[in-house]
DNA sequence: GGAATGACGATAA
DNA sequence: ATTATCGCCATTC
């Protein structure tokens, strides 16, 4: 399957997102530049389970229902900024290196 | 080829 | 703030 090319692209970016960061699947769809968010979570439902998946939210912050109550834990744990039940994508919403000036 | 589905996104009401 | 609908993109039936 050429998919596994998308596979690691995807859990690449995933790996990179640094402690107290998240980015959307929109973003991370957004910087490999193939397919759509979808596919982003389509790879992570998959393959998720070796790459910190409560890094990667949705685009408004909140994350997926089903796995809302366990990335609470990594984001009290990590300190995630967030406001309420959301994370605080302004703050948190991160990019790769190079690709934004927000160092 | 067409319909249905999914860890999504945006907009309308 | 919330629910509902449409659109997007690839996979699966």
């Amino acid at each position: 399957m050429d998919s596994e090319a998308y596979v690691e692209s995807v859990l690449r970016l995933v790996e990179q997102i640094p402690p107290g960061r998240v980015m959307s699947y929109g973003e991370i769809a957004a910087c490999i530049g193939t397919g759509g968010p979808r596919q982003v979570g389509a790879v992570m439902a998959e393959y998720g389970g070796g790459v910190p998946w409560w890094r990667v939210v949705r685009a408004d912050g909140s994350l997926p229902p089903s796995h809302d109550a366990r990335a609470r834990e990594r984001y009290r744990l990590e300190g995630t900024p967030m406001r309420g039940d959301r994370v605080e994508m302004r703050r948190a919403a991160w990019v790769p290196d190079g690709a934004v000036g927000g160092l």
